[in-house]
RNA sequence: GCGGGUGUAGCUUAGUGGUAAAGCCCUAGCCUUCCAAGCUAGUUAUGUGGGUUCGAUUCCCAUCACCCGCUCCA
């Protein structure tokens, strides 16, 4: 069967527009606004009946393919890689030691009048000593002689001699309509710095305090880092070995846009590769290779795709001694021509083992088991993607206009991710159709997703499932009372064959294996 | 977070300072022999909260949500 794939253009134009594929998405059941009735929260998505599904099929894929069947290695062996469902609600020194607590609350400042925003602890405050005149707030990491510019234009001819320099969070509030921003022409236009925490707070226990503050977990990776000791004590597993998890993440976004793009609660495939530090940069290419495979396997387009690697101003704390991160990257209907996040692979060094061992006196260190006097702390290649983005990829990649069918578009699942692999249709409902439909579906159902429609005329119901992307289509009409046949539709093609109603099932199993 | 735009049924659109209209969809029944046919009946809406007014979906204010741009994205 021909795969239909939608042109891309070469002017700045997507194929398709994000407006259509929300709409579909609400009217057949996928996404749905959270708390909607309530006029919607922002950042807050829910998956219905079959979106669900859908996330679900992407969510074992994946599963499949780090856990149950990983990779085989270089050297012609399986990797092997354990699973783990750790607490999204961990002890909060997690996060002091992971960096977020530290790093995650920088206060911001913003300028009324430029409408830019910097960095309180950023920003030094330079007062006069004789208390007359402005205050003129400056970059504290001043190379390019913005200081002495600003002193020229607003300084009323004193020297820098003549000021006394306090970093801006511990300056008074109240002198804040004295300071002259650091790009402003006017005094007063800074905001209060504004807390930018981006973890969400909850407090364990029934009672609040500072002492029972807790965080929902703003990525699935520091459960695993937190069990490193208790799975390599566990499960005989050795370096290199990596562990999986797939869960719910929390961040206070400042801006969710882009429908589940970016959402305050999302779901996160992540797993950890702990090798030897020599090793480190050899498994990074191994893990891009591989991802880019998966991400293939599921139904999206090399040419849908590109890998950037971070540039050294962007990259994590965690990865700035190490060999870098590199994003795979998906071209969406909202970032065109350009691309958007869809999995980083980054190499984490030994930050977060170091930084756990540090902080809870737990020593991380890996014995060789062959050579006891070889002891190391393991570096870690990671593997990171949304899964709740993974479905929001698969739905773009698979929405396909075709205005020549009725419903206008079908949605070109890829069997393995598609909610209903099949759809058993009688052509009217009467004759003693719709009984021989819902035997074949009884048959059917032991084996695979399918749905049993007898409603509404033919068209409405093959339109129906073009719609939601199911594969196949399989018709009772009055031929099959006769010879015990059925027709096969294909989805993509509209095509149709007629095959005997006791092969459907060895049929089915055989085309769906052959497109997954 | 800033600026701009939008908000009437699941969708697309009417309309009015005085009972909110239609088509499609949906549900039920009839009909229907291959791509959203037809008939009958039915469900569903002025995002939310204030204010002005005898009366507000309409005018005003606030708020929320969504869209676009900027910002942010550990």
């Amino acid at each position: 069967m021909t795969q239909a794939s939608p042109a891309k253009n070469t002017d700045d134009t997507p194929t398709v527009d994000m407006k259509d594929i929300v709409a579909l998405c609400k009217r057949r059941g996928f996404i749905f606004q959270a708390s909607e009735i309530y006029g919607g929260l922002n950042g807050f998505w829910d998956y219905g009946p079959l979106g669900v599904e859908l996330k679900n099929n992407i969510r074992d894929l994946w599963w499949k393919a780090m856990v149950t069947t990983p990779p085989i290695g270089p050297d012609g062996e399986p990797l092997q890689i354990v699973g783990l469902d750790s607490s999204i609600i961990q002890n909060p020194k997690t996060w002091v030691a992971s960096g977020h607590v530290g790093g995650f609350s920088d206060p911001m400042v913003d300028c009324r009048q430029t409408k830019r925003r910097y960095r309180a602890d950023h920003i030094n405050i330079l007062q006069p000593k004789d208390g007359e005149g402005h205050w003129l707030a400056v970059p504290q990491d001043d190379d390019e002689g913005i200081s002495e510019k600003r002193l020229k234009k607003f300084g009323k001819g004193k020297s820098i001699g003549a000021f006394e320099a306090t970093p801006l969070p511990e300056v008074n509030t109240s002198d804040y309509d004295k300071i002259i921003g650091p790009d402003a022409s006017e005094p007063g236009t800074l905001t209060e710095p504004k807390e930018f925490n981006l973890m969400f707070e909850t407090y364990v226990g029934a009672t609040q305090s500072e002492d029972s503050k807790a965080y929902l977990r703003p990525e699935t990776a520091q459960g695993i880092f937190l069990n490193y000791k208790n799975v390599l004590d566990s499960s005989r597993v050795r370096i290199p070995f990596g562990i999986a998890q797939i869960g719910k993440a929390y961040r206070n976004e400042v801006n969710p846009r882009n429908f589940v793009f970016r959402s305050r609660e999302f779901e996160q495939m992540e797993m950890e590769w702990f090798c030897h530090p020599d090793d480190a940069k050899q498994w990074r290419e191994f893990w891009i290779a591989e991802r880019k495979r998966w991400w293939e396997s599921i139904g999206i387009k090399s040419e849908s795709m590109i890998l950037r690697e971070h540039d050294r101003d962007e990259l994590s704390h965690y990865a700035k001694e190490g060999e870098g991160t590199l994003d795979i990257e998906y071209q969406f209907p909202f970032t065109y021509p350009g691309f958007g996040e869809l999995e980083g692979i980054a190499h984490r060094c030994d930050y977060d083992l170091t930084q756990h061992q540090e902080h809870s006196g737990t020593k991380m260190q890996y014995i060789d088991p062959d050579d006891n006097q070889n002891r190391y702390i393991p570096h870690v290649i990671e593997p990171a993607s949304g899964l709740t983005r993974a479905v929001l990829t698969v739905l773009c990649e698979a929405y396909t206009v075709d205005p020549d069918r009725p419903s206008g578009m079908y949605l070109n699942f890829k069997p393995s991710v598609a909610p209903k692999k099949a759809a058993i249709l009688p052509l009217v409902a009467k004759d003693g159709m719709p009984e021989l439909a819902t035997k074949l579906y009884m048959d059917l159902r032991e084996d695979m997703a399918v749905d049993l429609d007898i409603k509404q005329n033919i068209g409405k119901r093959y339109a129906r499932q073009d719609e939601i992307g199911t594969p196949f289509c399989i018709t009772i009409d009055s031929d099959t009372l006769q010879d015990q046949t059925v027709t096969i539709r294909h989805r993509n093609t509209m095509e149709q064959e007629r095959i005997s109603i006791d092969k459907v099932k060895e049929y089915l199993t055989e085309q769906l294996g052959q497109m997954a």
